[in-house]
Order: C-alpha cells, then sequence, then structure tokens
RNA sequence: GCGGGUGUAGUUCAAUGGUAGAACACUAGCCUUCCAAGCUAGAUACGUGGGUUCGAUUCCCAUCACCCGCUCCA
C-alpha cells in the first residue's frame, strides 16, 4: 500500500474533511476550508489537546485573546523590527536572495573583515557593499541586483474606516503575545503560583513566502499553544518535561514511534531569544515536518514588554522571597499540522480479496477520540428504520452519530471505514424479538450483541484517550 | 518570487477544431438481508478571461489554482 498525499487530498475532498479555498472562484492560493468531518476532527484534536493541557493539568489555565493586538506589541515581541529580511533580486537570473547572507558569504569566501554583525546594517550600507566589491550573484555570478527590499511576515490591516499610517494594525503572528501581555492579569485572577502554564488555541496569521503541502503550511493557521512560566535555572527541566508530555500526548492519540522524531536546533540555527529549541516532526508522506516546536524562550517576552510598556512583568515568590521574571517554555503546536498528521497516519487500505481479484478497503484508523463520528447507526433493511432512528436519537446525545440506509449493508460498513468510524451499530430483524443490536469494530471487525437498553454503558470509556 | 509540469463529473482517466465517454462514487427503484462489485433508471464536467476561427474543451495569449524543484520559513 503506497500512502500518498494524492489520495489523501482526494479523500480528503470526497469525504468533506478538507476543500480548496474559495473554490467557485477559482480559489485563493493556500487556503483551505475543513468540512462537515474536518471540523468534527478538527474540533476533536483542539478538545483532546485542551483536556490534557488544561481540563487535567494541576498547572495550566487557558485564555483566548484578540487576534488584534496593539502595534507596540509586535515592536516589544521583535517581530517588527527583526523580522523583515533585506532582499533582492538578481535582474540576470531572477533569484532571490537575502542580502546579509549572501555579503556574509561572500565575506567569508573572500576573507573580508566585516565591521560588526550584518544584521546591524543599513539597507544602503549592504547596497553600498555589494556594488563596491562586485559581489557576484551566486547563482549566475553576475552582479546586478535590484534593490533591497523588506518582506514582513506579519498581515498588516487598517483598524477604523480610514487607511490613515496611524491606525495600522496587525493581525497576530503567533498567539503566544496575547498571553505575555495578559501574564500579570491571569496570575492574579487564577491565583496560580510559579510554576504554572497559559494554554491558548487560536488563529494566525503569516504571510508566508513559500506555502504549500496540503495544509501543512498555509498563510493562515491555527496553533495550540502553552507558555509555561517558571523560577530561572528551572527551565530546562521543565523544558525536558514538557518535551516528553508532548511526545506523549501525541502517542496516546495514535502516531507511532517510527512515525515521529526529535530534532534539536542547532547553536546557530535557534532563535535570538531562545536558549533550547526542539522540534517534535511527524514524517509526512512529503517528507518529515515540523509538528511541535518546544522553545525554551528564557525571560525575553517579558522582560521586553516590561521595557516597552513600563508595566512590571515580575512575579514575587513569598515562600522564598524572592522576585524575579520568570522564564519560559513555550510547546507550540500547528493544529493544522498536527491534523494533517492524524490523517496521513491514519490513512490505510486492506485487501480484503486476492491478489488476482483484489478487494480494497480503504480505512481511516483515527483513534477513536478523534474520529469525526463515533457511531454509524444502519439499520439492515429500510423496514427497519423505525427501531434505528430511535438508537441514533439515544446515542446522538453523547456521541456523534451518522444514520445511513442507502445500498447495501456491506457497502454502508465500507462508507464508515473511509472515513473513520470506529463503531457501526446495525438494527436487525431479531432487534425487534431480542431488543438486542450488533455492534461491529472498524479494526478488528468483530461483532457483538449488545442489549439496546445497555449501549450507553458499552460505550462509556470507549473514547477516552 | 523563479524554473518545469498539470488543469475534462465528487474521484481517477479517455476522446475531439463541429459543445464530450467510461469506471468508481452519488441518487431513485427492484432484488437481497450483516461486509463492495446484481438489474433498471437518473443527476453531475471541459478552471477563468481574452484572441484566432463560420465554429475552440481542443490552437494561441493572459490569468487563477494545484504538483515537483529552487529559494524561504521568529
Amino acid at each position: 500500500m503506497e500512502k500518498t498525499m494524492d489520495k489523501i487530498v482526494s479523500l480528503c475532498k470526497a469525504r468533506g474533511f478538507i476543500f480548496p479555498g474559495s473554490e467557485i472562484y477559482g480559489g485563493l492560493a493556500n487556503t483551505w476550508d475543513y468540512g462537515n468531518l474536518g471540523v468534527e476532527l478538527k474540533n476533536n484534536v483542539k478538545r483532546a489537546w485542551w483536556q490534557k493541557f488544561v481540563q487535567e493539568s494541576p498547572y495550566n489555565v487557558g485564555v483566548d485573546c484578540a487576534i488584534l493586538m496593539n502595534p507596540k506589541t509586535w515592536e516589544a515581541s521583535g517581530h517588527i523590527g527583526s523580522f523583515s529580511d533585506p532582499l533582492m533580486d538578481c535582474r540576470e537570473c531572477k533569484e532571490r536572495f537575502r542580502a546579509d547572507k549572501v555579503i556574509e558569504d561572500f565575506a567569508q569566501e573572500h576573507g573580508i573583515e566585516l565591521e560588526g554583525s550584518v544584521d546591524g546594517w543599513s539597507d544602503e550600507k549592504m547596497e553600498q557593499f555589494i556594488i563596491d566589491n562586485k559581489v557576484p550573484c551566486p547563482s549566475c555570478c553576475k552582479s546586478n541586483f535590484t534593490p533591497i527590499r523588506h518582506f514582513n511576515l506579519m498581515f498588516k490591516t487598517f483598524q477604523g474606516v480610514t487607511e490613515d499610517a496611524k491606525d495600522v494594525v496587525y493581525l497576530r503572528p503567533e498567539t503566544a503575545q496575547g498571553i505575555f501581555v495578559n501574564f500579570k492579569n491571569i496570575q492574579r485572577s487564577s491565583r496560580k503560583k510559579i510554576p504554572f502554564g497559559i494554554c491558548q488555541i487560536g488563529k494566525s496569521f503569516r504571510n508566508e513566502i513559500t506555502p504549500g503541502n496540503f495544509t501543512f503550511r498555509t498563510r493562515e493557521f491555527e496553533q495550540m499553544e502553552m507558555e509555561f512560566f517558571c523560577e530561572p535555572d528551572t527551565d530546562l527541566d521543565w523544558f525536558t518535561y514538557w518535551r516528553g508530555f508532548c511526545i506523549n500526548w501525541l502517542k496516546s492519540l495514535g502516531l507511532k514511534d517510527e512515525e515521529l522524531r526529535l530534532r534539536d536546533h542547532d547553536p546557530e540555527e535557534l532563535s535570538f531569544y531562545s536558549k533550547a529549541t526542539t522540534d517534535i516532526e511527524f514524517t509526512f508522506p512529503f517528507g518529515w515536518g515540523e509538528l511541535w516546536g518546544i522553545a525554551d524562550r528564557t525571560d525575553y517576552d517579558l522582560t521586553q514588554h516590561q521595557t516597552f510598556s513600563g508595566e512590571p512583568m515580575d512575579y514575587f515568590d513569598d515562600e522564598k522571597n524572592i522576585k524575579y521574571i520568570p522564564y519560559v517554555v513555550e510547546p507550540s503546536l500547528g493544529a493544522d499540522r498536527v491534523v494533517l498528521a492524524f490523517l496521513c497516519s491514519a490513512y490505510d487500505e486492506e485487501n480484503l480479496g486476492t491478489e488476482e481479484k483484489p478487494d480494497i478497503r480503504t480505512v481511516m484508523r483515527f483513534h477513536p477520540a478523534l474520529a469525526p463520528v463515533k457511531i454509524g447507526v444502519l439499520p439492515l433493511s429500510k423496514k427497519l428504520n423505525e427501531g434505528a432512528e430511535k438508537i441514533y436519537a439515544q446515542l446522538s446525545k453523547y456521541y456523534n452519530c451518522e444514520f445511513d440506509d442507502r445500498g447495501t449493508i456491506g457497502k454502508r460498513y465500507r462508507r464508515q471505514d473511509e472515513i473513520g468510524t470506529p463503531y457501526c451499530i446495525t438494527f436487525d430483524f431479531d432487534s425487534l424479538e431480542d431488543n438486542c443490536v450488533t455492534i461491529r469494530e472498524r479494526d478488528s471487525m468483530e461483532q457483538v450483541r449488545v442489549s439496546i437498553d445497555s449501549l450507553e454503558e458499552y460505550f462509556r470509556h470507549k473514547f477516552e484517550f
């Protein structure tokens, strides 16, 4: 069985997991809409995350902050200053480069001593250096570049009816800053003591240069982030603790050991604010991709906000009688990415026939907690709809169920297999006599006979993880 | 953003300068009654906009989208 993105994308569209965005207008690049099943799956993923990271956690609480924030936030976080890359294009071969990188590489190659880091140079200085030294294009070796332009990854929009510059606001590029600016509020109102964490699920927006790979990298995406505040010097212990916690969460929902790996960032790869970063990666059909970035952000963010806002961001520990700005460990998970990972991991094909006469059953082996439809309710015959409808009404109070009386019973099982429904209930002619139904399990395909009165009891713990 | 490829039904494909056909999927009915493939009927497509032409799904141009590379990714 070959697991390809093409098959997964087709199934997503055919069955209602994910559709191309704005399709009737020719689409809009890299936008995707979650359909009737996709929204259930994604909600289940978010719910499972919230359950482990907030509900069951003695440490953590949640928030839901505004997407639009005071622009000062982004000055403090460094998103406005540091993340506007100086880009220039080669007029000859049309390749695009980062000016600072080109200069650094050139200087290193020719043994030229640069004054300070190129990061600190102005655009004019970089352009002048390139002209003076006839720095060649790394691709075509000519030296004919466009002026430097800046590409900021933040989406800009305007608050209010006029498009005056003073009303510029940004769509948040990460949910984290909403947590940091509310650190004091939450600490006070929740009466939490350090160590504690604040969790948030929400949309973020980044004007990525290169999105792609289905929903893996999009410009609008949903994050599930936690900022865990701890005492300085305990940060690396907590870093290790949460990294393990995250991996366990993924595995408890069905991702396999061989589908996951950890990748530590090299010192030169680390963000300027980060002391340590580990990515949890998943092996997608297109290759390994980052699912979860776990970063030790030190006291960088809170210190920055204290400086820019003038509000103290320190914490007083009245047991130890010390005051400090907490360190932060941040596990940041892409909701759309992890949904895609669950889709890829779940995809399976099974040949129930022979090699000569293949009979392929496509099965999405979702963990029952994530399955968009928990129980398919199937009357063996349309004459039995009344009894089956009662069961649907009874169970859909607790679970997302699907009623299906179309086509043959075998076909209906196949349809439920293809959308990953873990259980099917069949109401048959005997049910009228014995008040029992047959429950068929997706993975084992085994059947058990259960009394209608004990159905709720039967399913009670089936969808936990 | 650059280079290459692709664009016909929900999906996977076919044919054609004279407005398109299949398989699976879907719908209705028959048959059957616990694991697809039986019978009958049915709905559904040439990404969008220009141009050439008597006539374009087909040729040309542009555009949009997707895929593969490159580049990029706090």
